[in-house]
DNA sequence: TTGAAAGCGCTAACAA
DNA sequence: TTGTTAGCGCTTTCAA
């Protein structure tokens, strides 16, 4: 008998106050205390006032899985980033946090560590707790993959990787842009022997660069040479390793773009190693303008992309879409990448005779 | 009239499915549904998979609000971190989000850009969104601060801070055993005249290693020679220069500590722009080990701690305290820090006779 | 092993 | 301007 007791008495572990409480207390309906806490006009200045003096006095908090139900909207916005660890997403990621805190709505991250299942993984969590929106960043999935996991209504805006036919849209770097600043200052520094170590290939930014260095190649009438490898600083060295060991009739490239930063981190010190000085002897520019590239030596010559800005923008196209609800076609919206000219870069070594 | 029609028929924007469209097309109750849903046990093998049938062929997935307030659970964790920007704490948040994700939580991410203001919103942010618990990094709030906000029901970690009275405990890095390699490190090599160049103030990591110096100090019997500084590149750059330009009686100092890697960053800087080689007239010493310290030249020497292990084993202490709901006294858990021997460390220069 | 039904806390028609 | 009330979608006794 004395265990029944126990086991349905309420324990004291501070029952929640409740709407409801709340009420009672203002001496008015649950319907007049939700219009003040939602800042309905129309509710008297008296009401009003004892409605959230009740509040305080009784520490009420809303219920957050209470009001989500009955709205249908959790206020909350995805991310999914592809790897936190590389330098290159902490910045974005302020910038979502940011617009998103702004906006009224929080974030809940998933980092899949560049790992396409994850990233598959995610989407669906993410689309089970009725966030608002999705911002992905840098995605690695394929568009018809996208495609089908994207069928849905979650609205989902990306950054710097094209937007599936029913998503909302994307923000990106004009990489385009970017790559032809980072060779054109090399072409006019004198450079003729450029070469670009690529990224990851299923990378559609890196498709982007690649065809651009082709492109401005063609333009100047310049020969190409190219690599590929890891988006890493392990990445970086043995791609300009390899580079650096192909025979080359016309005599070794004198400046190298690469992918990244981080790749370019792996070619500084891969000259090192090779006994090439940088940029006396070989030239280098890098991607991103990730933190540490001011901070290296020689300070690193890099195509800047707004990495806040991108994360603040896609996050207003979000909300922007959430308000609308316009159904639009996918919006894409292309920032200006910035070269940053510093130490890394500089004339060509002049041919024996 | 046909406008009357047009609000009032529900326009086809795919109604979602339930529990109960599941329940009806599989001819059973929605407590078996849900039953089967939550893996009961006591499910008959035929009513099950006719079951899961139905939630196959609708595409029937669970309502997360639904399910939150029925259960009062959000299988969500609340992560606070001081300012994402700083290279220490993406790998902490990798640890906090793999170990989440393992145990079945998503993770809602709060960067406070190093404001206290914004921290205690967040706190309370997060706790409206009835989080299961919250892991906070490096707080800057203060104990009674803490406390005050702490006071309520959801379960705290901390990282790298005294965790308050009412909450589950922390996770850190023995600060008081890196300083103390660190600084013996550089005795064994034969300095004798070290600077400790520390950060904020209010940081409890900062007031930790700053008491560990001058016990280390006091021990064998050295002078301390100390700055303070924001622990940032241009902060440490600064208060090395500071630091360099005191007038001191017995000599120059040859080895200097910095309260990060950051500021061990603007060392460098400081000590080159002095004319000052490192190692060779200047030895330097960080703290954390982040990703860029083996990039820098020369490599940092530094005190790492094991980031991704300090967000990990957070989170498996806030799911610990869940799932038993043991109210002990706050526990603490205390990683070792390495110290990581690079190129940024050797002799002292011998003294001109 | 299964079903009926009472909530969980809040919002939003609609009525007053 | 305010109150009544019917859900939102799920879980969970309790009874069968």
């Amino acid at each position: 008998m004395r265990e029944r007791v126990m086991r349905h008495e309420k324990i004291p572990v501070d029952p929640p106050v409740t709407l409801d409480d709340v009420a009672l207390a203002a001496g008015v309906s649950t319907a007049t205390v939700s219009r003040v806490i939602n800042n309905f006009p129309r509710v008297a200045d008296t009401t009003r006032r004892s409605v959230l003096d009740a509040i305080e006095r009784l520490h009420y908090t809303p219920n957050f899985a209470g009001r989500m139900l009955a709205t249908q909207r959790a206020h909350t916005l995805g991310l999914i980033i592809t790897d936190i660890t590389n330098p290159f997403y902490p910045a974005v990621v302020r910038g979502v946090e940011a617009a998103a805190l702004h906006h009224g709505f929080s974030v809940l991250l998933y980092d899949t560590a560049e790992n396409q299942k994850r990233e598959a993984q995610a989407l669906q969590l993410l689309r089970e707790r009725q966030v608002d929106g999705l911002v992905i960043c840098s995605s690695r999935l394929g568009i018809s993959r996208l495609e089908q996991l994207a069928h849905g209504k979650t609205p989902i805006v990306f950054i710097n990787s094209q937007p599936a036919l029913s998503t909302v849209g994307s923000v990106e770097t004009d990489h385009e842009l970017g790559m032809r600043a980072a060779v054109e200052h090399l072409l006019h520094l004198g450079h003729r022997r450029i070469a670009y170590l690529g990224g990851p290939p299923t990378s559609q930014v890196q498709k982007r660069r690649l065809k651009a260095y082709r492109d401005v190649a063609r333009d100047h009438g310049v020969q190409t040479l190219e690599g590929s490898q890891q988006p890493t600083v392990e990445g970086g060295e043995a791609g300009t390793r390899e580079l650096l060991g192909e025979h080359d009739p016309d005599g070794r490239f004198t400046a190298l773009v690469t992918y990244n930063d981080l790749m370019a981190t792996g070619a500084l010190l891969a000259a090192r190693a090779g006994e090439l000085r940088v940029p006396e002897d070989l030239s280098v520019i890098g991607h991103d303008d990730i933190p540490m590239a001011a901070l290296l030596s020689p300070a690193l010559t890099t195509v800047r992309q707004p990495m806040q800005e991108l994360g603040s923008r896609a996050v207003a196209m979000l909300v922007g879409h959430l308000q609308s609800s316009t159904t639009a076609n996918p919006t894409i919206l292309s920032l200006h990448p910035q070269l940053m000219v510093r130490a890394s870069t500089g004339p060509p070594p002049v041919a024996h005779p």
